[in-house]
DNA sequence: TTGTACGCGTTATCAG
DNA sequence: CTGATAACGCGTACAA
């Protein structure tokens, strides 16, 4: 099924098809009637490698999400990220498609996959300082977007993030003002943005008020992760009355295990999560947590690069979204 | 950067570039080297439209997920189809990209994108009755596998399921067995098959035992909707002593729900949930459930996809995966 | 308004 | 083993 036979079909030259098709006004009526008969008798679709092997452009921009082992997808920081890219690309004509790159090789497919012609641009949700992704799709000048602070590039690029240190600093200095004392965090990976600001703002906090800094475990934004980081802290610091966790995945495991070892929330111990993620409203107790608008963050970043692909001037200046403080009842 | 100034770099033609690249056998090592040199000092990519097009495959599998409106992708059914399928073709050298399909004309751009070419064949999640996507995407020939019963197409299909069925009976005797009297069900929505099939099962086993099979109420598969259900069935039959509930997103809001208006769990009112998903051993108490491999699945779909891009039949036996109950404490 | 003819970058065929 | 050259399907000057 190709344009000749539905030119052939129209009884017009191939040319009058293609401009039928691609929406052109130099056409009389009758031939474009002719012609969208045709396609519709015939079910004639496209073909888009042509079109775009034609055209240098595949109407197609691609998501990123990198390394996502179970413990990083089944967040649901992802299901935001594409909802608020998909939602924001509908209105254009762009196709959105997402790409998991898997470890490893799985970095260099994607990477051949972009850099192939396959998309026009990306949005690229990054978080790890040693994903080389972020660097070579720069470098191949490909039109793109990032979501979060990205780590270890040299250019400026453009992206979108939340002030994850003010947030973090946010939530601590209410655990502090309503009068908790002895204040631990459970911190996110040292190797994404999001884990180390979040980090420096609950550090910001507890040294402005003069608190101790070193009660600190680290988990990987999952549940167990989190579980692992409050028996840790428990261990090392039994006399703790408030933690704020890096993240509301890790919150609920510590809320799991602090219920484990009879501690009781917020009575005994005050917790904060981060990202207000859905399931936070039914943990026992609901969680207290910052805001983390992923979705709208992503639309962003899609709205930015629909702008340089539609021959704008790349934004540089990072988009920062502000903290919101979202208290429930577990501090 | 094209293959002609590859070629042209390393002093060959471009049918021995072409042979080099594509790793053909019939190239000197010598002038494999030239171009393997020429390649990586010109960073040469090959172009994905116009190898597409002269090939007339994308080496691309799509991965489609229908209506995807927050309730459905927040639950992390899609992280496990998405992380199954994706791990089921690292192996081969097809690349997965994730298409979603908005409501209304999404599945249009969908269609348009799938069988322009795009890609060389689809796994589907497919789920609403309604969607025409599943009979358009058959009816276009193109290779794809089902996850869970596709609705509303009339030809013979690859699909892999569950047997809901049989797992919503299997969680509902259990139940039955353990003595409760005045037994529940949240079911999901009408038009889903998951929804469907876990609903007949739950009668199967009431009305083995001669209990009532009325006391009914619908949810969408979100926390919300399970409260709103809870909430509906406490004020139909006051009395229940138990709930089987279709999935574990709606037994969290169920579990919330039956807590606000004082009823204990497991004491006053047993529960079961259904998809076995992570957070369900966070919740309290700790939700008992059926087990649902959605990685497994689709995992399996993607192999008997792959086995008919390489050239085989088609599997058209529906591949079945056995339920599981998983006893924690809620009932 | 329409048609002709060329180019997009690759692979495959067929002579050498 | 290598090199011309014809597809692949579509868009678009350019000419009519």
């Amino acid at each position: 099924m190709t344009i000749r036979q539905v030119a052939a079909a129209a009884g017009v030259s191939r040319a009058t098809a293609s401009r039928v098709i691609s929406g052109s006004p130099l056409v009389s009526g009758q031939a474009r009637q002719a012609v969208e008969k045709a396609i519709d008798d015939l079910g004639f679709v496209p073909s888009a490698a042509a079109r775009s092997l034609a055209l240098g452009k595949s109407r197609t921009v691609a998501l990123i999400l990198p390394e996502p082992d179970a413990r990083v997808l089944t967040d649901p920081f992802f299901a935001s990220t594409i909802l608020g890219l998909s939602a924001q690309l509908e209105a254009s004509d762009m196709q959105m498609v997402l790409l998991i790159a898997r470890s490893g090789q799985g970095t260099e497919r994607i990477f051949r996959f972009v850099e192939g012609g396959h998309v026009d641009g990306a949005v690229i949700a990054s978080h790890h300082r040693d994903d080389s992704l972020n660097q070579r799709v720069l470098d191949a000048s490909l039109p793109c977007a990032f979501i979060g602070r990205p780590l270890g590039v040299d250019a400026p690029a453009m992206y979108v993030d939340m002030d994850n240190r003010q947030g973090a600093r946010l939530a601590t200095e209410h655990l502090i003002a309503t009068g908790w004392q002895r204040i631990a965090t459970i911190a996110g990976p040292s190797d994404m943005s999001a884990g180390i600001d979040r980090l420096e703002g609950w550090r910001d906090a507890v040294r402005a008020a003069g608190r101790p800094d070193g009660a600190i475990a680290y988990g990987d934004f999952t549940i167990d992760g989190g579980m692992g980081a409050a028996r840790q802290l428990l261990s090392t610091n039994p006399d703790l009355d408030a933690v704020f966790v890096a993240s509301d995945m890790m919150a609920v495991g510590a809320l799991t295990e602090l219920r484990n070892q009879g501690r009781r929330v917020p009575q005994d111990v005050a917790v904060i999560g981060f990202d207000n993620f859905e399931l936070g409203q039914s943990t026992t107790p609901p969680l207290s947590t910052v805001d983390h608008p992923v979705g709208e963050m992503a639309a962003k970043a899609g709205q930015m690069l629909l702008d340089v692909l539609a021959g704008g001037e790349p934004h540089l200046d990072p988009v920062l979204f502000a903290p919101q403080l979202v208290l429930r009842n577990s501090a």
